[in-house]
DNA sequence: GAATACCCGACCTGACTGGTCCTATATTCT
DNA sequence: AGAATATAGGACCAGTCAGGTCGGGTATTC
């Protein structure tokens, strides 16, 4: 369905939510449930998770809580996505073996590929702190220009 | 976790398929399963949903099958992938009512909605008749331009 | 009228998301 | 010291859904 995950979701608010902190404040999992209102153990894994995986700095005991290891502008949605809901597979086809059961004549790998890194990169650069400007719709801007991937106007649809 | 329902998938490899076909010819959808090795009726389905939403014109009896009822030009990913699985959702939140629960202070909507937007965009560029070119891979080409992006932000169908 | 092929609904099953609970550990405050 | 607060992490449970099967029905050709 192509859809992400709660827990992905639940991450990326708690992260843009610490990206908004000034400098050494930190916010609990419970402070940010109830403030978001997301079920607290739920997004205590999260946390943990991305704690674990470097994203985030955590701090045991009254008045602990999480603040971010790195910095916003450095942490990609991409990365923030992959860490909590494992990598991006768009088709089973080039998960984990380089071939699918019709590998002979899947007509679709290569496309599908490319798709694959297409939104690979759409989330690779997208940044937590790209996330934070909350209004700033550039309506065609930075966000759909994919470095690589220059938006030179084609034809059609 | 962000990937597409194998329906959508087996939908792409028979339109693509159907495609390469000259122009007078079409194909059964058990030729297709054979050939590319997928289950029969699952195939069946997915070719029927397509062919009730105007993508594959069918033909009963013996010599049947089925054919591209639109220009494999003009069909692109996106609509296909949306008339297989539905809707694509990113996330919950801007799916059917305009507000998720924590509509007040949810903080990630606007970019999240950026990403989506971004999403369609790609897919709604690939036509299956871009799919068919076996391996032009042009590096860094034309896929990762998003044209119509800019413009308007894949709207419809 | 037999064979072929599309049409379509009901049904089953295994995996996975979303969520809870419980226990352990670390830190701070009184 | 001990209570309170937070993170850490494993076990577990329920609902949903993707993936797939089955069976009956209809249209077309030979």
């Amino acid at each position: 369905m192509l859809k992400l995950t709660k827990k992905a979701d639940y991450g990326l608010i708690a992260l843009k939510h610490l990206a908004s902190l000034e400098a050494p404040e930190s916010a609990s999992a419970k402070e940010i449930a109830e403030l978001y209102q997301v079920p607290l153990p739920l997004l205590a894994k999260v946390l943990q998770k991305l704690a674990k995986q470097g994203f985030l700095r955590s701090e045991h005991g009254t008045n602990g809580g999480y603040r971010l290891a790195r910095e916003a502008g450095k942490i990609s949605a991409l990365e923030v996505i992959r860490a909590i809901d494992g990598p991006i597979i768009l088709t089973s086809c080039f998960t984990d073996h380089g071939a699918c059961d019709q590998s002979t004549c899947c007509n679709v790998r290569e496309p599908l590929r490319k798709i694959h890194e297409g939104i690979q990169g759409l989330l690779a650069n997208i940044t937590i702190a790209d996330m934070s400007d909350d209004e700033t719709d550039n309506p065609d801007g930075r966000l759909y220009s994919l470095p690589g991937l220059t938006a030179q106007p084609a034809s059609t649809v």
